[in-house]
DNA sequence: TATTGTTATACTCTATAACTATA
DNA sequence: TATAGTTATAGAGTATAACAATA
């Protein structure tokens, strides 16, 4: 005969560990995310893809891969799909016949547009709920994390 | 004839955006977290695990489990293995036949101690990556982010 | 020989439906 | 009828090996 603990569970030293709350504020703010794009269709990886191609026309896959920390074999059913719903152009290079030039078309920068007006209003709950200020140290201090 | 962008490739906007700093911090920090439980051979969601059936012995699966924030079905396997290991105890209640307790073996409560003591390293070199002040002050703000 | 993009494949995480044994 | 734990399964995301075309 073993006696249950009643169901109040505590998290105890995790809410006192940075990778542990890292995780958590991701998965929420991605959540948040998902519900901002739905309308829109676009994944994280499809929108930073499109980001990438739009500050950079002419890129390589291999170059927009890398950048974004994607395995080429991943990166190319990623632009399949994006080209297969017309939003990035794959253009044979003419220096490098095995290369892609990558290219925002009309439908794409005009959706990426869009995008980026639903990306502002994901910013501007965060800047509501920890205010500007704190908005900008936090993402300092995050940069400095990804080098550890 | 297209032709390909230098490869100087540059984020550009992501750089400005919580969500995807915050993808890339937590990237990092787990990959640290991987590094120095190697040895261990713990995952983070095991790890996690260890700390809240310690925290709160008795425990069913299921609140552990939601407590995590894990499917009961994706529970089962975590806890088949840390038992098989010998880490973790399932018994059965006696007030509800069909709940287990669960709780941690002595070699589990053994594991579970060098497990903070790794963990006890990475904080200290997130201390010394961004100061013990900032590394409050980012845990407080990841706890609100949580609430959004 | 090396590189770009690709295919095939496998492994981990996560999510849902449906079962069993108890309640 | 509902709940705890389980099984089966399917979908993402991510990783490596090996290939064709081109350099």
């Amino acid at each position: 005969m073993v006696d249950l603990a009643p169901s109040g569970v505590t998290l105890g030293p995790l809410d006192d560990i940075v990778g542990y709350l890292l995780r958590r504020a991701q998965i929420a703010v991605f959540e948040d995310f998902g519900r901002r794009f739905e309308a829109l269709d676009l994944t994280p990886a499809q929108f930073s893809t499109l980001v990438v191609i739009a500050e950079t026309p002419g890129l390589r896959q291999s170059d927009v891969a890398a950048a974004l920390g994607v395995q080429p074999p991943n990166f190319v059913a990623l632009i399949n799909e994006m080209e297969r719903r017309g939003l990035v152009e794959r253009l044979r290079s003419g220096e490098d016949r095995r290369a892609y030039a990558l290219r925002l078309s009309k439908a794409g920068a005009a959706l990426l547009g869009r995008a980026r007006d639903a990306q502002a209003e994901q910013e501007q709950a965060i800047r509501t709920l920890i205010g500007e200020p704190e908005r900008r140290r936090l993402m300092q201090t995050l940069r400095r994390l990804s080098g550890i």
